[in-house]
DNA sequence: TGTACATCAGTGAACGCGCGTTCACTGATGTAC
DNA sequence: TGTACATCAGTGAACGCGCGTTCACTGATGTAC
């Protein structure tokens, strides 16, 4: 009698699964719930046994996707030493791979554009976001720390969402690299 | 017998113009043909008289605005010293007037996000921008001016697509703050 | 153990709505004589 | 100069479509006795 419970929440995490990946390719509003469900093997119909409706959903999977990538980033902080922190962040966010999708990558570039008009609970969670983002990048023992944490947020977000926009091209590498050599 | 064309091309302009403001605030998909000729005093309906279809307007506006801003930022950086021109263009980009669209602000967040998924026009024309801004910022007489340009522009656009994102707020003020003291 | 019934995750058709686009029409302006 | 006609910028209703959401139904699984 466990069992069919299970299966709900298995199926569920299918979904919201489904939807980060829509999420980080097209953002919040483009994605339709119709597509992510197709992306989740199911059919639309299903999709209000789960949630009550589509914000609900793309907030679950922002939050997730947000939570799960502060994780990580907080794991390669802690074995790296305080001063290498923002460089060794660039190269992996500045990184072709990051840009072309090889790798899980960063929602952002995709997100934030549309924020401005979405619902507020949205900007609540990217601000936390980006807070804890700034925290775990931050050098203590360094004066201004904080600072250039946000700084290096800054431009690792906006080369990347530049060079996500140029595509695969010999300039969008260029800006990736402009924007590595540029975060100390 | 001239009359009856100029009246036209007014119009045209200022479908244009209400396409603009739309596309500042609200991305490229988002506006409805319908609400940019409400915008510019007009129904919908006549749309079709003036353009081929939303694209052909989407673009020339997008295409509109950047020519505009550039034609005012090289009057700007000719009329100041090249070491100082990426620090005085982060005081502009980055004040909290230009997040808030007191002044005409860029479209770059609204729009960048976007762009993976539209017509590749799109794509180009963004390119062919973001070349000439980094011309337009670089001081020629510094090694690495335009790896500098490149580099000041990813953060002056990651700053305030983020700061836009989070909204007038005390946090959204701190991201600023801190790009703008990151861009030397 | 076997059978009749209850549950419920997921299906698929339908809804109302806003979109981009089309088109027959209007009415103000310009031209011909 | 005055009148009849032509032009054409803009209107507003209609279209087909995809969207988010609803809901009656299905069929596999679990329960009762």
């Amino acid at each position: 009698m466990i069992a069919r419970t299970d299966q709900k929440q298995e199926t569920r995490r299918r979904i919201v699964e489904s939807a980060t990946r829509a999420i980080r390719e097209r953002g919040l509003e483009t994605p339709s719930v119709g597509e992510v469900m197709s992306g989740a093997g199911l059919t639309v119909g299903g999709f209000y046994a789960h949630f009550e409706n589509k914000d609900a959903l793309m907030i679950e999977a922002l939050r997730a996707m947000i939570t799960q990538r502060l994780e990580e980033t907080r794991q390669q902080m802690a074995a790296m030493p305080a001063p290498e922190r923002r460089t060794m962040s660039a190269r992996y966010y500045l990184s072709r791979k990051h840009r072309d999708g090889e790798i899980v990558h960063c929602p952002l570039p995709a997100v934030l554009g549309e924020l401005g008009q979405l619902d507020p609970r949205y900007r609540e969670l990217m601000a936390e976001h980006l807070q804890a983002w700034a925290e775990a990048l931050r050098d203590d023992a360094e004066p201004e720390g904080r600072n250039k944490a946000l700084a290096a947020i800054s431009t690792m977000v906006g080369a990347l969402t530049i060079a996500r926009a140029l595509g695969n091209s010999p300039f969008s590498d260029e800006v990736l690299a402009a924007a590595k050599s540029a975060i100390r």
